[in-house]
RNA sequence: GGAAGGGUAGCGAAGUGGCCAAACGCGGCAGACUGUAAAUCUGUUCCUUCGGGUUCGAUGGUUCAAAUCCAUCUCCUUCCA
């Protein structure tokens, strides 16, 4: 079976461009790994690739849902197994590029989610007793009780499964022979490269983009989830000024970067490449070497 | 030249005698993460050998005790000439 590759890092390093690079020299096919780049007509505000950047090599689950759809990295999981499947039994590599790091450990580990149904919102409660609830159903558990989210999600997991969360069996086994390969550069260069990139991503029609979703009325997840669109709506609605939305966007894309670090070194076992942003042939060929060795 | 207001930690901004190493917000740094993940949430942020040390424009003073009161100086903003 070959192996499969796996590009991450946070926002702005250069995974597309060096995704390309790697899919030429490795006879691979390129799988989309971020949660927001599943969707179509959102595309200058994920970064996503271009046509004409695709140089031909085949990429899949790039917009392959609408924005009112619902997508969860349980729909990824298995997406993203079949298009391995796929392209394995071609004989090609499959290379997975994205940031969503939950999206790529789950499809690449042992992750196992349940099916679910009767999902409740638990609104009416307020935090503290949302989760003293928890509690009383998941004394061990680990989340915090401002973490609504997560709470809410552990009161659904034990109401469909009858077990806690906190016993649920966690294995962090591999199901591929995977290579990760993680880009990074200083966190200065990074940042301002992710504050220029917003003032490209404008100059390229973020706002047009925007104001296009904006008119539709949708405000679905896929809508609300990515940097870039939330932060505009609040200019359409005059509630701010455009610089202040641009500012936020910035400020918000490098939190992002910042937690993309967090669970790369933590969650997943990458081997890491220094990026020279003025010589990046020499970072594939680096990784090229890496990969063959 | 006259009048008024103001200078507080990286920034913004509270605090107007002791409970102040100083609220809060931002930014920075660190972390969590098994069906919303570009999401959601947490910790930390003067120095420290963790005993303590040095701060609130500067200097001097009042007081047992000052970011807070007084004096002088200095810088900034607004208004009047």
């Amino acid at each position: 079976m070959t192996k499969v590759i796996c590009i991450v890092g946070p926002t702005g390093v250069g995974k597309t461009k060096l995704s390309i690079e790697l899919a030429k020299k490795l006879n691979g096919e390129i799988i989309n790994a971020d949660s927001t780049q599943i969707y179509k007509g959102m595309n200058i505000a994920t970064a996503k690739i271009t046509e004409e950047e695709k140089e031909d090599i085949p990429h899949h689950l790039f917009d392959i849902k609408d924005i009112e759809d619902d997508y969860t990295v349980f729909d990824y999981q298995k997406d993203c197994r079949l298009k391995i499947k796929e392209i394995q039994e071609k004989g090609k590599t499959p290379i997975l590029v994205g940031g969503s790091g939950l999206y790529i450990k789950a499809a690449l580990y042992d992750y196992k989610f349940e099916v679910e149904n009767n999902l409740n919102s638990y609104d009416e409660y307020p935090n503290e007793q949302l989760y003293n609830k928890l509690l009383s159903i998941d004394p061990m558990t680990k989340i915090h009780m401002n973490n609504r989210k997560r709470i809410v999600r552990a009161l659904n997991y034990f109401d469909n499964t009858n077990t806690p969360l906190s016993n649920k069996e966690k294995t962090d086994k591999l199901l591929y022979n995977v290579t990760f390969i993680g880009l990074t550069t200083n966190r200065e260069i990074l940042y301002d490269r992710i504050n220029k990139r917003v003032d490209i991503m404008l100059e390229n029609g973020l706002l047009e983009e925007a104001k296009k979703i904006y008119d539709t009325n949708i405000r679905s997840k896929a809508v609300l989830t990515p940097i870039g669109y939330k932060e505009l709506f609040e200019y359409f609605d005059n509630k701010c000024i455009l610089e202040e939305s641009i500012e936020l966007i910035k400020q918000r894309s490098r939190k992002y970067a910042k937690r993309q670090y967090t669970w790369n070194k933590h969650q997943i076992p990458v081997n890491w490449f220094d990026v020279d942003f003025n010589n990046f042939d020499n970072i594939v060929k680096e990784v090229i070497d890496f990969i063959n060795k």
